[in-house]
DNA sequence: TATGAAAGGCTTACTTT
DNA sequence: AAAGTAAGCCTTTCATA
């Protein structure tokens, strides 16, 4: 799909707050709310919009902690890479993970209430996966930024 | 502000998707539509969500690519902290910025459209940023997760 | 693309537990 | 104090031009 300028505009409007209405989103871009209305639903349709989420304060939900883990894998093992993706994909604790250049192979973001759960976690990710070699893990002291926000314009 | 079972359901819930209407979160929670909103108000309102957000498909928006960074600065001159933090924040490119434990004191993740421009924001954040003495960088070759959702349950 | 009518969801006030 | 019910209002959606 095609983005125009307008487009990107827009995107860039709902990544900060998509619970505006389209008339305030008209204030902001040079187009009529219901022009903004059928964009807007024309960018989820074709995906360019995956979801709208709710971001919840850490602090609320009782301050769990990010652990930033990275792992390293047996490349030897390629049939065990698909296992492993849907493994870190089912698992909630885990927010985000990457697949990455360089000698660690992984780069993991898991939210966890304390360390125990965290432990029994990677407990689990390491029986789970047998060609896991190693992790070296990272507590996230402060959060100075965090979204997914992507840059538009 | 204390949250219950019901509260918990709901942001587990909204995590997922802030769209869905206070109907069909009532075929999920068992309350009426109307608690669920009032509910929903209070957690904005307290600060519990923080925001709500649209995820823009990275593909969609001209395949930016992330790099995960770790940074090392000068811990000698803890006065350029928050100079730093609030260069990090200021940065439409860093997604994301967290100070942690271990040799390498915060880790980043960029989104930037080409290896050019990713160059010339390292550029820019070491030149106004005098105490980081190094970085090193790797790029995400494929996002196998990525959300912000906290286990709630 | 804009306009106007219809539908649907949200807010508020009120009643009940 | 908090949940359910009902009315009014606003937003969104759809049809039409």
């Amino acid at each position: 799909m095609e983005l125009d300028r307008f487009d990107r505009q827009l995107l860039h409007l709902v990544q900060q707050d998509s619970a505006q209405t389209a008339e305030r989103l008209a204030e902001q871009v040079p187009l009529s709310p219901s022009a903004i209305q059928r964009r807007l639903k024309k960018l989820r349709e074709n995906g360019v919009i995956l979801r709208d989420t709710a971001i919840v304060d850490p602090a609320a939900a009782g301050r769990p902690t990010l652990y930033l883990v990275s792992l390293e894998v047996e490349t030897e093992r390629p049939e065990l890479q698909k296992p492993l993706h849907q493994w870190l994909a089912a698992e909630e604790c885990i927010q985000q993970a990457f697949y990455v250049t360089g000698q660690a192979d992984y780069r993991l973001i898991v939210s966890a209430p304390d360390t125990q759960t965290f432990d029994a976690i990677m407990e689990r990710l390491v029986r789970d996966n047998p060609h896991v070699k190693r992790f070296s893990t990272n507590v996230a002291l402060k959060i100075i930024k965090q979204s997914l926000a992507l840059p538009l314009l």
